[in-house]
DNA sequence: TAATTAAAGTCAGTAAAGGTCAAAAGGAGT
DNA sequence: ACTCCTTTTGACCTTTACTGACTTTAATTA
Protein backbone atom coordinates (compact mmCIF):
# COMPACT_ATOMS: atom_id res chain seq x y z
CA UNK A 1 0.00 0.00 0.00
CA UNK A 2 0.93 3.32 -0.67
CA UNK A 3 2.67 5.55 1.70
CA UNK A 4 -0.12 8.47 1.14
CA UNK A 5 -2.75 6.07 1.41
CA UNK A 6 -1.45 5.36 5.23
CA UNK A 7 -0.95 8.87 5.79
CA UNK A 8 -4.54 9.75 4.80
CA UNK A 9 -5.81 6.22 6.67
CA UNK A 10 -4.06 7.76 9.75
CA UNK A 11 -5.71 11.13 9.44
CA UNK A 12 -8.75 9.86 8.65
CA UNK A 13 -8.27 7.69 11.82
CA UNK A 14 -7.36 10.25 14.18
CA UNK A 15 -10.57 12.70 12.80
CA UNK A 16 -12.75 9.52 13.80
CA UNK A 17 -11.23 9.46 17.16
CA UNK A 18 -11.10 13.26 17.58
CA UNK A 19 -14.97 13.51 18.44
CA UNK A 20 -15.14 17.03 17.06
CA UNK A 21 -13.70 16.24 13.71
CA UNK A 22 -10.43 17.85 14.33
CA UNK A 23 -7.40 16.70 14.27
CA UNK A 24 -4.18 18.53 14.81
CA UNK A 25 -0.74 17.27 13.96
CA UNK A 26 3.02 18.41 14.32
CA UNK A 27 3.86 17.87 10.62
CA UNK A 28 7.51 16.50 11.65
CA UNK A 29 7.08 14.69 14.36
CA UNK A 30 3.89 13.16 12.31
CA UNK A 31 5.99 12.44 8.98
CA UNK A 32 8.79 10.55 11.00
CA UNK A 33 5.83 8.55 13.11
CA UNK A 34 4.82 7.49 9.88
CA UNK A 35 8.23 7.33 7.87
CA UNK A 36 8.30 9.63 5.37
CA UNK A 37 9.55 12.96 4.69
CA UNK A 38 7.93 16.00 5.85
CA UNK A 39 6.63 17.55 2.61
CA UNK A 40 5.26 14.21 2.00
CA UNK A 41 2.42 15.34 4.38
CA UNK A 42 1.64 18.44 2.33
CA UNK A 43 1.22 16.28 -0.96
CA UNK A 44 -1.19 14.24 1.25
CA UNK A 45 -3.26 17.11 2.70
CA UNK A 46 -3.00 19.12 -0.82
CA UNK A 47 -4.01 15.93 -2.80
CA UNK A 48 -7.01 14.26 -0.36
CA UNK A 49 -7.60 16.85 2.23
CA UNK A 50 -8.96 20.00 -0.05
CA UNK A 51 -12.33 22.00 0.52
CA UNK A 52 -13.57 20.05 -2.14
CA UNK A 53 -13.04 17.16 -0.46
CA UNK A 54 -14.59 18.64 2.59
CA UNK A 55 -11.48 19.65 4.68
CA UNK A 56 -10.20 22.67 5.98
CA UNK A 57 -6.26 22.66 6.92
CA UNK A 58 -4.67 25.81 9.04
CA UNK A 59 -1.71 25.73 10.04
CA UNK A 60 1.12 27.82 11.77
CA UNK A 61 4.43 27.59 11.19
CA UNK A 62 7.53 28.86 13.82
CA UNK A 63 8.67 27.36 16.95
CA UNK A 64 5.50 25.04 18.45
CA UNK A 65 3.48 24.91 14.74
CA UNK A 66 0.74 22.94 13.92
CA UNK A 67 -1.61 21.59 10.92
CA UNK A 68 -4.79 21.28 12.17
CA UNK A 69 -6.97 19.55 9.71
CA UNK A 70 -11.21 20.08 10.28
CA UNK A 71 -13.61 17.87 8.81
CA UNK A 72 -16.11 20.01 7.30
CA UNK A 73 -18.84 17.87 7.68
CA UNK A 74 -21.01 17.49 4.79
CA UNK A 75 -23.79 16.91 7.61
CA UNK A 76 -24.64 20.46 8.16
CA UNK A 77 -25.22 21.86 4.81
CA UNK A 78 -27.33 18.99 3.84
CA UNK A 79 -29.11 19.37 7.21
CA UNK A 80 -29.88 23.00 6.68
CA UNK A 81 -31.10 22.37 3.66
CA UNK A 82 -33.54 20.26 4.77
CA UNK A 83 -34.66 22.94 7.08
CA UNK A 84 -34.92 25.06 4.43
CA UNK A 85 -36.86 23.12 2.64
CA UNK A 86 -39.14 22.09 4.99
CA UNK A 87 -39.41 25.92 5.78
CA UNK A 88 -43.46 27.01 4.15
CA UNK A 89 -44.41 30.26 3.49
CA UNK A 90 -45.38 31.30 6.57
CA UNK A 91 -43.31 30.93 10.61
CA UNK A 92 -44.82 32.14 13.99
CA UNK A 93 -42.75 33.86 16.05
CA UNK A 94 -42.33 30.73 18.63
CA UNK A 95 -41.52 28.60 15.86
CA UNK A 96 -38.96 30.74 15.04
CA UNK A 97 -37.60 31.30 18.02
CA UNK A 98 -37.51 27.69 18.38
CA UNK A 99 -35.95 26.76 15.21
CA UNK A 100 -33.03 28.82 15.85
CA UNK A 101 -32.30 27.21 19.12
CA UNK A 102 -32.31 24.00 17.58
CA UNK A 103 -29.72 25.18 14.66
CA UNK A 104 -27.72 26.48 17.28
CA UNK A 105 -27.76 23.65 19.48
CA UNK A 106 -27.27 21.27 16.63
CA UNK A 107 -24.40 23.83 15.71
CA UNK A 108 -25.61 24.03 12.36
CA UNK A 109 -24.88 27.81 12.30
CA UNK A 110 -23.19 29.91 14.80
CA UNK A 111 -23.77 32.40 17.34
CA UNK A 112 -23.19 35.20 15.58
CA UNK A 113 -25.59 34.05 12.60
CA UNK A 114 -27.86 33.33 15.00
CA UNK A 115 -27.52 36.98 16.74
CA UNK A 116 -28.32 38.21 13.14
CA UNK A 117 -31.07 36.17 12.50
CA UNK A 118 -33.27 36.91 15.94
CA UNK A 119 -32.25 40.73 14.71
CA UNK A 120 -33.76 40.90 11.64
CA UNK A 121 -36.87 38.70 13.03
CA UNK A 122 -36.92 40.82 16.13
CA UNK A 123 -40.15 43.04 17.27
CA UNK A 124 -38.32 46.25 16.12
CA UNK A 125 -38.58 45.07 12.62
CA UNK A 126 -41.54 43.25 12.48
CA UNK A 127 -43.70 46.32 13.98
CA UNK A 128 -42.59 48.08 10.86
CA UNK A 129 -44.96 46.01 8.55
CA UNK A 130 -48.73 45.14 9.47
CA UNK A 131 -49.05 42.09 11.64
CA UNK A 132 -50.78 39.96 8.54
CA UNK A 133 -47.56 39.69 6.42
CA UNK A 134 -45.46 39.37 9.86
CA UNK A 135 -45.39 35.37 9.25
CA UNK A 136 -44.86 35.54 5.77
CA UNK A 137 -41.27 37.88 6.07
CA UNK A 138 -40.48 35.93 9.13
CA UNK A 139 -40.41 32.51 6.79
CA UNK A 140 -39.24 34.36 4.08
CA UNK A 141 -36.03 36.01 6.01
CA UNK A 142 -35.32 32.74 7.43
CA UNK A 143 -35.09 30.59 4.61
CA UNK A 144 -32.73 33.31 2.62
CA UNK A 145 -30.58 34.08 5.61
CA UNK A 146 -29.79 29.93 6.69
CA UNK A 147 -29.56 30.05 2.65
CA UNK A 148 -26.02 32.29 2.55
CA UNK A 149 -24.64 30.10 5.57
CA UNK A 150 -24.99 26.80 3.33
CA UNK B 1 1.57 25.79 24.95
CA UNK B 2 3.59 28.09 23.63
CA UNK B 3 4.96 31.17 26.20
CA UNK B 4 3.66 33.72 23.51
CA UNK B 5 0.30 32.70 24.30
CA UNK B 6 -0.01 31.96 27.74
CA UNK B 7 1.02 35.80 27.68
CA UNK B 8 -1.63 36.84 25.16
CA UNK B 9 -4.04 34.99 27.34
CA UNK B 10 -2.56 36.37 30.51
CA UNK B 11 -2.85 39.97 29.55
CA UNK B 12 -6.26 39.30 27.79
CA UNK B 13 -7.78 37.80 31.40
CA UNK B 14 -6.12 41.20 32.52
CA UNK B 15 -8.74 43.22 29.92
CA UNK B 16 -11.36 41.22 30.66
CA UNK B 17 -11.04 41.48 34.52
CA UNK B 18 -10.61 45.39 34.33
CA UNK B 19 -13.72 46.94 33.52
CA UNK B 20 -11.85 49.93 31.49
CA UNK B 21 -10.17 47.72 29.07
CA UNK B 22 -6.61 48.83 30.31
CA UNK B 23 -4.51 46.45 31.93
CA UNK B 24 -1.10 47.73 33.78
CA UNK B 25 1.73 46.04 34.00
CA UNK B 26 5.59 46.24 35.15
CA UNK B 27 7.76 44.91 31.88
CA UNK B 28 10.30 42.71 34.48
CA UNK B 29 8.46 41.90 37.17
CA UNK B 30 5.64 40.51 34.95
CA UNK B 31 8.30 38.44 32.70
CA UNK B 32 9.52 36.54 35.62
CA UNK B 33 5.71 35.80 36.88
CA UNK B 34 5.38 34.15 33.59
CA UNK B 35 8.91 32.94 33.48
CA UNK B 36 10.12 34.52 30.33
CA UNK B 37 12.66 37.28 29.69
CA UNK B 38 11.58 40.64 29.74
CA UNK B 39 11.97 41.38 25.65
CA UNK B 40 9.57 38.17 24.89
CA UNK B 41 7.11 40.84 26.42
CA UNK B 42 7.78 43.12 23.86
CA UNK B 43 7.39 40.60 21.49
CA UNK B 44 3.97 39.50 22.22
CA UNK B 45 2.87 43.46 22.52
CA UNK B 46 4.48 44.23 19.06
CA UNK B 47 3.04 40.66 17.48
CA UNK B 48 -0.53 40.37 18.74
CA UNK B 49 -1.61 43.23 20.39
CA UNK B 50 -1.20 46.12 17.49
CA UNK B 51 -3.16 48.63 16.11
CA UNK B 52 -4.66 46.62 13.61
CA UNK B 53 -5.53 43.93 16.37
CA UNK B 54 -7.07 46.67 18.11
CA UNK B 55 -4.69 47.89 20.96
CA UNK B 56 -2.64 50.69 22.09
CA UNK B 57 0.50 50.33 23.73
CA UNK B 58 1.78 53.07 26.05
CA UNK B 59 4.76 53.00 28.31
CA UNK B 60 7.35 54.68 30.13
CA UNK B 61 10.66 54.20 31.07
CA UNK B 62 13.05 54.33 34.33
CA UNK B 63 12.15 54.21 38.15
CA UNK B 64 8.51 53.21 37.94
CA UNK B 65 8.08 52.45 34.21
CA UNK B 66 5.46 50.94 33.32
CA UNK B 67 3.39 49.10 29.86
CA UNK B 68 -0.53 50.23 29.37
CA UNK B 69 -2.43 47.92 27.57
CA UNK B 70 -5.74 49.67 25.87
CA UNK B 71 -8.14 47.60 24.35
CA UNK B 72 -9.50 49.81 21.99
CA UNK B 73 -13.38 48.85 21.09
CA UNK B 74 -14.26 52.16 19.80
CA UNK B 75 -13.46 52.82 16.08
CA UNK B 76 -15.43 50.36 14.32
CA UNK B 77 -18.64 50.23 17.10
CA UNK B 78 -18.43 54.20 17.23
CA UNK B 79 -18.49 54.69 12.77
CA UNK B 80 -21.26 51.55 12.76
CA UNK B 81 -22.94 53.63 16.13
CA UNK B 82 -22.84 56.83 13.30
CA UNK B 83 -24.32 54.96 10.74
CA UNK B 84 -26.74 53.38 12.16
CA UNK B 85 -28.20 56.58 13.81
CA UNK B 86 -28.01 58.19 10.18
CA UNK B 87 -30.18 56.21 8.67
CA UNK B 88 -33.74 56.92 8.56
CA UNK B 89 -36.85 55.51 8.56
CA UNK B 90 -36.86 54.27 4.83
CA UNK B 91 -34.35 53.18 2.71
CA UNK B 92 -34.48 52.81 -1.03
CA UNK B 93 -32.84 49.71 -2.56
CA UNK B 94 -29.60 51.91 -4.19
CA UNK B 95 -29.10 53.16 -1.44
CA UNK B 96 -28.77 49.90 0.70
CA UNK B 97 -26.50 48.39 -1.54
CA UNK B 98 -23.87 51.62 -1.41
CA UNK B 99 -24.48 51.71 2.52
CA UNK B 100 -23.38 47.60 2.24
CA UNK B 101 -20.76 48.57 0.02
CA UNK B 102 -19.45 51.42 1.82
CA UNK B 103 -19.17 49.17 5.35
CA UNK B 104 -17.57 46.21 4.04
CA UNK B 105 -14.90 48.18 1.89
CA UNK B 106 -14.30 50.47 5.16
CA UNK B 107 -13.87 46.88 7.34
CA UNK B 108 -17.16 47.76 9.69
CA UNK B 109 -18.86 45.05 8.50
CA UNK B 110 -17.33 41.39 6.67
CA UNK B 111 -18.03 39.44 4.13
CA UNK B 112 -19.95 36.73 5.75
CA UNK B 113 -21.99 39.74 7.88
CA UNK B 114 -22.53 41.34 4.28
CA UNK B 115 -23.61 38.30 2.62
CA UNK B 116 -26.41 37.76 5.40
CA UNK B 117 -27.87 40.99 5.29
CA UNK B 118 -27.88 41.10 1.42
CA UNK B 119 -30.09 38.31 1.63
CA UNK B 120 -32.45 39.49 4.27
CA UNK B 121 -33.05 42.34 1.62
CA UNK B 122 -33.42 40.70 -1.58
CA UNK B 123 -35.93 40.69 -3.64
CA UNK B 124 -36.83 37.08 -2.74
CA UNK B 125 -37.60 38.72 0.86
CA UNK B 126 -38.88 41.93 -0.21
CA UNK B 127 -41.48 40.25 -2.31
CA UNK B 128 -42.89 38.95 0.08
CA UNK B 129 -44.95 42.30 1.46
CA UNK B 130 -46.29 45.40 -0.38
CA UNK B 131 -44.37 48.02 -2.47
CA UNK B 132 -45.63 50.44 0.18
CA UNK B 133 -43.17 48.62 3.34
CA UNK B 134 -40.02 47.81 1.16
CA UNK B 135 -38.47 50.74 2.33
CA UNK B 136 -39.17 51.19 5.87
CA UNK B 137 -38.41 47.09 6.42
CA UNK B 138 -35.35 47.91 4.60
CA UNK B 139 -33.94 50.37 6.39
CA UNK B 140 -34.94 48.96 9.50
CA UNK B 141 -33.35 45.16 8.86
CA UNK B 142 -30.08 46.76 7.90
CA UNK B 143 -30.23 49.35 11.32
CA UNK B 144 -31.53 46.36 13.34
CA UNK B 145 -28.43 43.86 12.20
CA UNK B 146 -25.95 45.98 12.21
CA UNK B 147 -26.81 46.94 15.54
CA UNK B 148 -25.67 43.32 16.59
CA UNK B 149 -22.32 44.21 14.80
CA UNK B 150 -20.95 46.54 17.72
C1' DT C 1 23.58 69.05 39.26
C1' DA C 2 26.01 64.73 38.56
C1' DA C 3 25.97 60.01 39.45
C1' DT C 4 23.41 56.03 40.25
C1' DT C 5 19.78 53.04 39.73
C1' DA C 6 15.67 51.26 37.85
C1' DA C 7 13.08 50.70 34.62
C1' DA C 8 11.67 49.76 29.35
C1' DG C 9 13.23 49.38 24.18
C1' DT C 10 15.88 47.56 20.29
C1' DC C 11 17.91 44.45 17.41
C1' DA C 12 20.33 40.86 15.63
C1' DG C 13 21.13 36.11 16.06
C1' DT C 14 19.50 31.29 16.76
C1' DA C 15 16.19 27.76 16.73
C1' DA C 16 12.00 25.62 15.54
C1' DA C 17 8.66 24.95 13.08
C1' DG C 18 5.82 24.54 8.35
C1' DG C 19 5.76 25.63 2.89
C1' DT C 20 7.26 25.28 -1.94
C1' DC C 21 8.84 23.46 -6.01
C1' DA C 22 11.06 20.85 -9.28
C1' DA C 23 13.26 16.64 -10.24
C1' DA C 24 13.14 11.70 -9.90
C1' DA C 25 10.63 7.47 -9.46
C1' DG C 26 6.50 4.51 -10.12
C1' DG C 27 2.55 2.70 -12.43
C1' DA C 28 -1.35 2.18 -15.59
C1' DG C 29 -2.94 2.26 -20.10
C1' DT C 30 -1.89 2.06 -25.16
C1' DA D 1 8.60 1.12 -25.17
C1' DC D 2 5.99 5.60 -24.73
C1' DT D 3 2.96 8.73 -22.47
C1' DC D 4 0.64 10.64 -18.83
C1' DC D 5 -0.54 10.99 -14.19
C1' DT D 6 0.53 10.25 -9.33
C1' DT D 7 3.80 9.69 -5.70
C1' DT D 8 8.08 10.46 -3.38
C1' DT D 9 12.06 13.07 -2.17
C1' DG D 10 15.09 16.71 -0.74
C1' DA D 11 17.10 21.22 -1.20
C1' DC D 12 15.86 25.63 -0.16
C1' DC D 13 12.47 29.32 1.68
C1' DT D 14 9.45 31.78 4.94
C1' DT D 15 7.41 32.51 9.22
C1' DT D 16 7.32 32.51 14.14
C1' DA D 17 9.35 32.10 18.73
C1' DC D 18 12.82 33.07 21.90
C1' DT D 19 17.07 35.10 23.97
C1' DG D 20 20.54 38.24 25.53
C1' DA D 21 23.64 41.96 24.97
C1' DC D 22 23.36 46.62 24.51
C1' DT D 23 20.79 51.21 24.46
C1' DT D 24 17.71 54.75 26.07
C1' DT D 25 14.97 57.08 29.39
C1' DA D 26 13.36 58.54 33.89
C1' DA D 27 13.58 58.91 38.84
C1' DT D 28 16.27 59.16 42.94
C1' DT D 29 20.04 60.28 45.62
C1' DA D 30 24.64 62.10 46.89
Amino acid sequence: MRMSDLITEQIIKMLDESHDNIAEIQRNEFASLMGCVPSQINYVLSSRFTPEHGYLIESRRGGGGYVKITRVVLRKSSALMHIINSIGDTMDSLTARVLLENCLSSELIDQRTERIIKASISNSVMQTIPVAYRDYIRASLIKNILLTQI
